[in-house]
DNA sequence: CAGAAGTTTCAGAGATCTGCGAACACTCTG
DNA sequence: CAGAGTGTTCGCAGATCTCTGAAACTTCTG
């Protein structure tokens, strides 16, 4: 039982965490909520009862993790209620969408360049550093981000690490 | 002259993305403002002016980006002014900090599987990968950074990227 | 040491964001 | 097709955050 307290403030010391780095604070705890929960999946109720949220904040929450890939609604058969879950690979799927970030700093770089002309002015040296570097990391973190994948796998052959998409 | 206009574009653009991704609207337009200047340095004067902005704005903004390396304070002799710059290599700086960020994920990691104990059950299982994956990161990622860095110096001989420390 | 130039701090106005609770919409059951 | 069970949307109150403008502080000059 003290187990389950210990998983709790676990979950909401991460939860905090994330929220300083940005993200929603429900929707953190919603995620947290999941990730730690001894349960596969949970439902909308659990997470009201859970975190002390209304129904409502739990729907924002969930509309907002489950396009990240940070949240997946599970069939539940038998039940008319949506049940959730954390899924497996989500931490791969989530820098994945890091590259998305990473192209849109190499365009802002291009649009910079094209409007400072030279790069040996001073703003076309910089942006010419930011358009090397964010388009090395486009190159090399996908096959990075893959291998984890290949090596999870392998070391856990009954767990098919599911990319979302 | 419609390129000062094109680069002030790209700037605002540029920082009103950051700002979506949870930077702080100001700090980020100080930053591009920076980057995407033709002058080699500004003053916190030329940043009121050019941004729009009260003194302490810009004295908030500074005192965000300087310790993530995204801010230079640059001696300016016979002036009495501060003068700011973009850094060299922040870009690979900035990068390097998020390995802070990825050890802290993986602490939490462990903290949950002390108290969910069993890697059989549910949340011992999505935190065990959970802590595999940021484990992984936190060791490949900075030698790819120093990669970059190595590549990039070779490649600009006479462009010291210089790491802030 | 008085005064000027510049930066930082701080209280408060203004804007933004967030989550609650209720109304609404949807989907199965009988 | 009526009705129960759920999920979603939305207006609003409360909280939070942010920037301004002015005062305080620091550092240099004469």
């Amino acid at each position: 039982m003290g187990d389950d307290k210990r998983l709790r403030d676990a979950a909401e010391k991460l939860a905090l965490i994330l929220a300083q780095g940005g993200m929603q604070k429900t929707t953190a705890r919603v995620m947290t909520c999941l990730l730690f929960s001894q349960q596969e999946t949970l439902t909308a109720a659990d997470l009201c009862a859970e975190l002390q949220i209304s129904s409502g904040a739990v729907s924002g929450a969930v509309k907002q993790l489950a396009p990240s890939g940070l949240l997946e609604r599970v069939p539940a058969p038998g039940s008319r209620r949506d049940h959730y879950r954390f899924p497996d690979g989500a931490w791969a799927t989530l820098m994945s969408q890091q590259n998305q970030l990473l192209a849109t700093m190499g365009e802002a770089a291009d649009q910079g360049l094209a409007a400072a002309g030279d790069p040996s002015t001073p703003a076309g040296r910089r942006l010419a550093e930011m358009k090397d570097f964010y388009t090395f990391m486009l190159r090399e973190l996908p096959p990075l981000i893959e291998r984890w994948r290949t090596d999870f796998t392998a070391k856990h052959p009954n767990q098919e690490t599911q990319q979302s998409g």
